[in-house]
DNA sequence: TCGTTCACGC
DNA sequence: GACGTACGTGAACGAA
């Protein structure tokens, strides 16, 4: 596939957006290099903890029994061997290449405790191997590290990082976000801000087809895409705080059915998603969940006592209620979305390539999601880079002492002087409401950008 | 050195 | 009626 910024605005965005992401390259993140270092001999400990522990299980012996001197814990290979060929376990599901599937997802349904220590040493391991070592490697005798941000890697024009990835930092997991962010600080004096943009890929999906249901939802403030599609998933005539799960309940109709569909997934999928949000088990087949299952959901009872007053008794049951609501999402909800993705498709098949509305061109053989999704990923992301690149420009205008250090895709992450918190506030409110729109007529949409302050000499986390 | 599998972000 | 998640980086393993 090839890409090209087609018009003279789109090279120029490019041409600006390397400039402020390599002055932002030289300023460098603040990183505590002696915590990093202490968290990882703690890391080790807890990692040999389990190590130990693993060693005494039954399981491990009938592992260390095969493969002798070679055993390793680490070696996804050993472990789909030692379940699914000599303990003859069913995978309950299979990697690309067709091997039994060792990740998190499938050795919980398997249902065997001492799995749970790899789990444990496997995401212990992943925060010291990949993000304090890469901290401490990637760390200047100055203190300071200096991730790089590129734009000519990726294939709908978005950015990368690297060196390290400033783009993937634990955020969701509590304890590996704690432990990670907490090794990066603020200049002296100085404190950590972020800037996101909200919903900014739906908004921007929403200047290509104009659906008028989703214009309402962005428009209206009041309203709650999310809120009302776990509503129908959850058979719910209300979602508001009364429910102590209500936010829960959001949140898997959003990460579990809302995003994914926009990216191209399916009810299928999804059905299995939701179910592990709301801790249901995955049984395939016509048998029926007990009504105890699942998590605690209205006074007292479960969730799957809710679904079988509502006719969903087993996973079967919840497959095709999810089959009906992702045809009512697209072909009653938003069906001027779901034309526009037809006639999009339709429209590169015919041409054989496609053009974002930032002035960016895909040619080549693209798949149905793909054609679908590169333009509103690509687009979204060139809203952040003007963003960032008018922000550099200001303060380098007006001498500010605050720096922009970061770009995670819809957001920026500076390192503020306290006292220009107000005025960086003010000038990124002008940027995204103003000059933004002023400048893409194409912007249809009421685009925010929120802004987080951390603590004056803190690390990157809230307690 | 490279393909595979895993795990983290948006 | 069948089909069927987008984009990245990086670590470890293990075969070549």
């Amino acid at each position: 596939m090839k890409m090209k910024a087609t018009t003279r605005d789109a090279y120029i965005l490019v041409h600006k957006g390397v400039l402020s992401l390599a002055r932002a390259e030289r300023q460098g993140i603040r990183i505590d290099i002696e915590y990093c270092e202490n968290q990882r001999k703690k890391l080790t400990r807890k990692i040999d903890y389990y190590q130990k522990k693993l060693a005494g299980t039954k399981f491990y012996k009938r592992w260390q029994y095969i493969y002798r001197g070679k055993t390793n814990v680490y070696s996804n290979d050993q472990l789909s061997n030692v379940l699914y060929k000599h303990m003859k376990i069913d995978p309950p599901k299979f990697t690309e290449s067709g091997q039994g599937a060792t990740d998190e997802e499938a050795l919980k349904r398997l249902g065997i405790s001492e799995l749970n220590w790899i789990i444990e040493m496997r995401k212990l391991a992943k925060i010291r191997d990949t993000y304090l070592e890469q901290f401490i490697r990637e760390t200047n005798k100055d203190g300071y590290m200096r991730p790089f941000f590129n734009l000519h890697t990726v294939r709908t024009f978005r950015s990368s990082s690297s060196d390290p990835n400033f783009q993937n930092i634990p955020k969701r997991d509590k304890e590996a976000m704690r432990i990670c962010r907490r090794a990066i600080l603020p200049r002296p004096g100085h404190m950590l801000v972020e800037a996101d943009f909200s919903a900014l890929e739906v908004m921007i999906g929403a200047c290509y087809h104009k659906d008028p249901i989703m214009m309402n939802y962005l428009h209206d403030k009041n309203s709650d895409m999310h809120s009302d599609m776990a509503k129908q998933i959850f058979f719910l005539e209300t979602l508001d705080k009364s429910i102590p799960t209500h936010n829960l309940l959001r949140q898997a109709a959003k990460n579990g059915f809302v995003c994914p569909q926009f990216y191209g997934d399916y009810y299928a999928n999804n059905a299995q998603s939701i179910c592990e949000w709301v801790r249901l088990p995955i049984n395939k087949g016509e048998k029926r969940w007990s009504r105890n299952w699942g998590m605690e959901f209205l006074d007292g009872s479960t969730i799957a006592e809710h679904f079988w007053k509502n006719g969903i008794k087993s996973f079967n049951d919840f497959v095709e209620h999810m089959r009906q609501v992702e045809d009512d999402f697209w072909n009653r909800r938003f069906r001027v979305y779901q034309q526009w993705k037809d006639d999009w498709v339709a429209q590169y098949q015919q041409k054989g390539y496609l053009e974002m509305l930032t002035g960016f061109t895909c040619s080549g053989v693209m798949r149905k999601n793909e054609i679908i999704n590169y333009p509103i990923q690509g687009s979204a992301f060139h809203c952040l880079l003007f963003t960032f690149i008018q922000l550099d420009q200001i303060i380098i205008e007006k001498k500010w002492d605050s720096k922009l250090v970061g770009q995670i895709h819809d957001s920026i992450v500076i390192d503020a002087n306290p006292e220009e918190v107000p005025l960086l506030e003010e000038a990124l409110i002008k940027i995204v409401k103003e000059e933004l729109p002023r400048t893409w007529k194409w912007i249809i949409v009421p685009l925010e950008i929120e802004v987080d302050v951390y603590g004056i000499d803190k690390p990157w986390l809230k307690d």
